[in-house]
DNA sequence: GAAAATAGTTAGTATATGCTAACATGATTT
DNA sequence: AAATCATGTTAGCATATACTAACTATTTTC
């Protein structure tokens, strides 16, 4: 699993929480991306087991998938969160340098930071 | 600058530091990359301006190339220190990950970094 | 001084990941 | 029904970046 598969599997859980179904088209419209190039990944996530793919076109996470989906989720709101207390900056700031850190980080660094937020944000 | 760049422009900035001088080998050893990797890369830097080559193979980095090299020596460092603050890492955890995040975070937060470890480090 | 080691380069390969152009298909609109 | 639109796919291109194989040139070593 690379960044960019991460990136499409929160994605498409984050649409499916916010819409209730996703195509592949929505999440080409979500991250500014071409349909082509989010043709080819939802292929290569099929492929190794982390969607299907209904025949209407719905985009549907296998159980892989939501778990791998709600674990990068998790990582970017905490990060997102953390990044706020700590750094102060804002909520937009935070959000996008989160984006990029979430698929890089540690799973013990990652600990540390649930950590330091469940402790510093009463 | 891609971020490969920004790591082959620290590590001769550290290997500098450390040694006294650098060639191609040396990044090649300290990154454990291939030599025409790191040839190629090199002759990259060398065309955008950020380091020369002396007849002996020596690099030196050029007043850009040393002013970007300790830009993310200072990101590197900043994070480190960040990481094992906040998160509780430990030192070697702390660096890989720094190393990871120094090149995409934005300038605000590495500004809010600073001042976290400024105010938080004595 | 010949053989071997060291350092750098050239050429070509591989992967990840984005793109455009063009096509197929099915739904909608007029 | 014909034209249009929406969606998805195929094919091929581009870039960043690492690799191996093999060549060159210089330097050591015996």
């Amino acid at each position: 699993m690379h960044e960019s598969g991460e990136d499409y599997l929160e994605t498409i859980y984050i649409l499916k929480k916010r819409n209730g179904s996703v195509r592949s088209v929505d999440v080409a419209n979500e991250l500014n991306f071409s349909r082509p190039s989010v043709s080819r990944a939802v292929g290569i996530l099929k492929e190794d087991g982390y969607l299907t793919v209904g025949e209407d076109g719905e985009l549907v996470l296998t159980k892989l998938g939501t778990e791998k989906a709600k674990n990068v989720y998790d990582r970017h709101t905490s990060l997102t969160k953390f990044l706020m207390l700590t750094a102060g900056v804002d909520e937009q700031t935070a959000e996008t340098d989160a984006c990029r850190i979430e698929h890089i980080i540690s799973a013990s660094t990652f600990a540390g930071i649930k950590k330091y937020i469940k402790e510093n944000s009463k």
